[in-house]
DNA sequence: ATGTAC
């Protein structure tokens, strides 16, 4: 018996074929007729299950038993897309997500684009199994919003002062860290839950309280409400909006992961590779889980003590807030199935539940309230979307065009680099326009002093 | 998005 035979009964490649051919050898010693190991073999792979205690097989049946594997559905499941001219790659993703066999339904948001695994913008609702990829590198990236009790003329009048707490309080960059770290307790957790998050525990807690690299921003801006919300009145606010997520830490944890979902599932097709799945019931699976949940609470922990500093650098009164993840997976009931949806830049969009919707850096943003449409999956975009690649971006844009939309929105740029000018997104009252069957606008926020990571070093090699 | 390793 060969391992191709193995293959196409459906067996994983690797070491659980290793496993079932040496046990074929044992069961051939042992007298078994081949016709006999085969017509065990071919059920065994359906119904693990009823073969956990059989004397020769039981741990073949162990070691495949927790696992779900690949088998190409007659239909995909059913996903829906929003917004027009979506990037084709973006769709092709979102596609082969749907032909999993885990999958119950996807959707694309309107500021969809190509990322690894699951595109950026998509949404994918699985059942009994989390894809490390479909959640994304930085688990639990998210947003918080503080709007203070202080007039928008702080920001002209009070300027420098401002800036300089954006700059005092906030460290940007690749492996940004604060020499001395804050205190907050999400460090008194179980850290323990997986390995990576027993080692890197003191990592992170000295990047607690940092923005990091790539789209994450701190900005001070006006908040602008044409009607009573939030629990305040109808008018104009300074407001602080800071974008960042897991940095360092879960950055290890999704990589981790990942890397097993792969080794687990070696039967993927390779396109499919990148979106290979951990069963919520093996220990895999659950360890991720708890790991991925301790990253959500980081994640919240690391803005909680950012906006924290700067509250209390500034004096001023805060009289809201508003904060969503939007790169995380939720167990949530959806057809009445228990399902886990995956939004992989894509802000939960339940009806009334708030969320903020940042454009760029010379473009407004939006706090938003879902209208818990089902076929999205209660979920919206959660930004404008690139449309250029970072590489595309500092050949084609220079900062004479980006100083020029800066001047015309009022905006103070402290730092950035040239891949997250304004022209590397979608206009983000057209995305806007093309989910307002998902969300209401509530307010609007334009930013004035912006702060992003600023160029980094040429690559070494 | 991250940051130094099959």
């Amino acid at each position: 018996m060969r391992g191709s035979e193995l293959k196409q009964m459906g067996y994983p490649e690797g070491n659980t074929t290793t496993l079932a051919l040496n046990l074929v050898g044992k069961a051939c010693e042992s007298g078994w007729d081949v016709d006999d190991v085969r017509d065990v073999l071919e059920k065994l792979v359906e119904e693990p299950g009823e073969y956990a205690e059989h004397e020769i097989f039981g741990e073949l049946a162990e070691a495949i038993g927790e696992r779900v594997l690949f088998r190409e559905r007659d239909e995909p499941a059913p996903w829906k897309q929003w917004g027009s001219d979506l990037d084709p790659a973006a769709i092709g993703q979102l596609e082969n997500a749907c032909r999993l066999p885990v999958s119950v339904a996807g959707a694309l948001m309107p500021d969809a684009h190509r990322g690894y695994g699951l595109p950026i913008g998509g949404v994918l609702a699985t059942e009994g199994a989390v894809i490390p990829y479909a959640v994304g590198v930085d688990i639990a990236c998210r947003m918080k919003m503080t709007v203070f009790d202080a007039p928008p003329s702080a920001l002209e009048h009070d300027k420098e002062h401002l800036s300089k707490i954006i700059e005092d309080e906030t460290r940007f960059g690749i492996g940004a860290y604060f020499d001395k770290p804050h205190d907050h307790e999400v460090m008194d957790r179980d850290w323990g839950v997986s390995p990576v998050t027993r080692r890197l525990k003191e990592k992170a807690r000295y990047q607690l309280g940092s923005s990091g690299s790539g789209n994450h921003f701190a900005e001070w801006g006006v908040l602008t409400l044409a009607d009573d919300a939030l629990g305040v009145k109808k008018g104009q606010y300074l407001a602080l909006l800071t974008h960042s997520g897991s940095r360092g830490v879960g950055a290890s944890v999704a990589n981790h992961y990942s890397k097993l979902a792969r080794e687990w599932h070696p039967e993927l097709p390779k396109e499919l590779q990148h979106l290979a799945w951990l069963e919520l019931d093996s220990e895999l699976g659950q360890e991720y889980w708890a790991a991925m949940s301790l990253m959500g609470e980081y994640a919240a922990a690391n803005h909680a003590v950012m906006h924290r500093e700067i509250v209390e650098a500034l004096g001023a009164e805060v009289v809201a807030d508003v904060e969503n993840h939007h790169n995380f997976a939720w167990k949530e009931e959806h057809d009445g199935r228990e399902v886990v949806v995956h939004r992989k830049g894509a802000t939960p969009a339940g009806k009334g539940v708030l969320g903020v919707i940042p454009g760029s850096m010379a473009e407004p943003g939006f706090v938003v309230r879902g209208k818990g449409e089902a076929t999205s999956l209660e979920s919206a975009a959660h930004g404008a979307g690139r449309v250029m690649s970072r590489r595309q971006a500092k050949r084609e844009i220079s900062w004479k065009d980006v100083q020029a939309e800066l001047d015309a929105s009022g905006v103070t740029l402290l730092s950035a680099d040239l891949d997250e000018a304004p022209d590397v997104y979608k206009d983000i009252e057209s995305v806007m326009s093309h989910q307002d069957d998902l969300v209401e606008i509530v307010a609007r926020f334009d930013p004035k002093i912006v702060k992003m990571a600023p160029p980094g070093e040429p690559p070494e090699d």
